[in-house]
DNA sequence: CTGAAAGCGCTTACAG
DNA sequence: CTGAAAGCGCTTACAG
């Protein structure tokens, strides 16, 4: 006898009527054991249909909501699995957010988002709010730094990014190089050979660029490549980047900008030179983001497979929690031309 | 007597060094009470800065993370604002977001994002896991609904959506109707009189097409509107509407689209008709999207104030956690004209 | 299945 | 400030 004298007085108290309804109140009205309520809250197999279907109605009836801090409290999961973003408007999460809940929805697991400026003011490195939360896992979907170390044993896989790696976590990424091969070669196989790639820093552009340089070494041609401004990889970036490269070499056929932000800024500073696309000029992206299926751009692009991304990401995480001690391992994943009409042959020269 | 003494047994088992610390760690390491751990952790003013000193030092030594379950079921608030999205494709909310927490950040309020579609397996409603993690209040950024309804005292605002209220909440908006004359008054002012307004469903979108209209009017013009198949307001809308008005009214001059992604549609209309934008047709947008800041669009638009927006929820959620019986109000906030290339006066009849 | 119990890691008065 | 205590709403064995 404890504290449970004090919840018996409370519960025969009928005056507090604003009170969330909690597990006691669920089970008194479907007259079943709060234990019994427990297990159909963790969809037990062990609850027969009836008493189910009894609990299910007084939960209906009270609009009662299991605290999922008690639950995490009690409970040594949370089943949540925290996803870290660098930037909302880097659209590629959404496919990546997709794939980790295909795959783990079937497994009751929630997912919890958060980019690295949200909360900046409350916990003082980006990956505490996850900490905090106890959450089962978490999603790095953004270049990992050195504050990002978890402490203990919540397992961690990093997405996207194979720059830098967190000790002890897997990382999981669309293979940038393969990705950039396939552009360069769509390119060749047209029958371009003035090829200019618009390149910027960050780890992905840069395993792009060397997978483009291979390409066109491989073909016995001499890469050319050009960055935005302070290796910037935005729109301005690659308008800029294209409007130089079109004015030091007129003769420049086909573009590959490293994302599509910057193939849309390639767009605006090809037709600002008066050069068409792609009768004038072929230009070739990365990332298959919604921009490139727009009507304007019509944007031949590399998808890099985001979703599949994701579900391998989830089903690190999912080993690892099984096996904490498991090595850590690097999974590349396919990524896949996607033909648009912004890439023609040249035009024959005049 | 009760659980305590187990507490202590476990605490003075020096076995399991894998166990996350608590709160009694950290205590024991500064030297101090657990109580006065507790203070420090919620910034309280009554605690010496010495003190207050070797309990972030213990917290630092022990890499000790609160327990956000433990907090929330101890304390009655979480100090955690829901924000609901529907579509994290749809950018505005990015600008939302940043004026809810300017305006909480200093309160020590954390925002957790969902959007519609996340979590839905494990929740049967879009708003029962904010309710299940039992947060301070809930911003609503997408259309309300009739399962959004909250059981008890958590306060909700609805925010950038007017069309639906749920009861006993507040609504924030910016104001469409006056977006809309300002964005139609701003081509009538550059000599526009045969203008064409893209639209579709959806209550921002009506609301604009009203502003619009009675501008038109109220120049002694008629209004001409033409909605995307199916009242779709995306790209591919804006694209088809777009189309079919410059086949039906050649004679159009100036297009407002009802937002960004549907001028993106129409700009591609534009020049597959072979019209430049501004000289041939000018064009405006609405919701000062990074879109519209593009190169390759340059678009004039309306922006639409959204971190106010989201400043003025949180101050309204504020409001309503003081006082729950509160009537409901709504709040609209000034949209704004941004002028950029992409209108300008029509060219002279030949 | 039930029922009594302990415990998760905090917060919150409260007496000193 | 401390220290002992109760309690938040669950989960988890465990005996029956």
């Amino acid at each position: 006898m404890c504290e449970h004298e004090a919840v018996q007085a409370r519960n025969e108290t009928p005056s507090d009527q604003q009170r969330r309804p909690t597990i006691y109140d669920v089970a008194r009205l479907a007259g079943v054991s709060k234990s019994l309520v427990s297990l159909v809250l963790q969809n037990s197999p062990r609850v027969s249909p009836e008493r189910r279907a009894a609990v299910q109605q007084a939960i209906d009836e009270l609009s009662y909501r299991p605290s999922r801090a008690a639950a995490a409290l009690a409970g040594s999961r949370t089943r949540t699995i925290g996803v870290l973003l660098d930037d909302y408007r880097n659209l590629w999460f959404v496919d990546l957010l997709s794939g980790i809940e295909l795959e783990l929805a079937p497994l009751g697991y929630r997912v919890a988002v958060e980019s690295i400026t949200s909360n900046a003011h409350v916990d003082p490195s980006p990956l505490d709010g996850f900490e905090s939360l106890r959450v089962s896992g978490i999603v790095v979907a953004t270049e990992p730094t050195e504050s990002m170390r978890v402490n203990r044993d919540t397992p961690v896989v990093v997405a996207g990014h194979r720059d830098l790696t967190l000790p002890g976590s897997d990382v999981v990424a669309n293979d940038d190089r393969s990705g950039a091969r396939l552009a360069t070669e769509h390119l060749l196989g047209l029958g371009h050979t003035e090829i200019g790639l618009l390149s910027g820093g960050g780890g992905s552009a840069r395993i792009r660029a060397e997978g483009f340089e291979a390409a066109i070494r491989g073909a016995g041609l001499s890469p050319l490549v050009l960055e935005g401004r302070d290796r910037g990889t935005g729109e301005i970036d690659g308008y800029q980047a294209a409007q130089q490269l079109l004015l030091d070499r007129p003769g420049t056929t086909a573009i590959f900008a490293a994302n599509d932000t910057m193939a849309l800024g390639a767009a605006a500073a090809a037709r600002d030179a008066g050069r068409r696309i792609p009768e004038d000029l072929s230009l070739i992206g990365y990332d298959n983001s919604p921009l490139a299926s727009s009507q304007l751009l019509r944007l031949t692009t590399i998808d890099p497979n985001s979703r599949q991304v994701g579900a391998v990401a989830a089903k690190s995480l999912l080993a690892r929690m099984q096996d904490p001690d498991r090595e850590s391992e690097e999974s590349l994943v396919d990524p896949q031309l996607v033909t648009r009409s912004s890439t023609a042959p040249p035009a024959p020269r005049t």
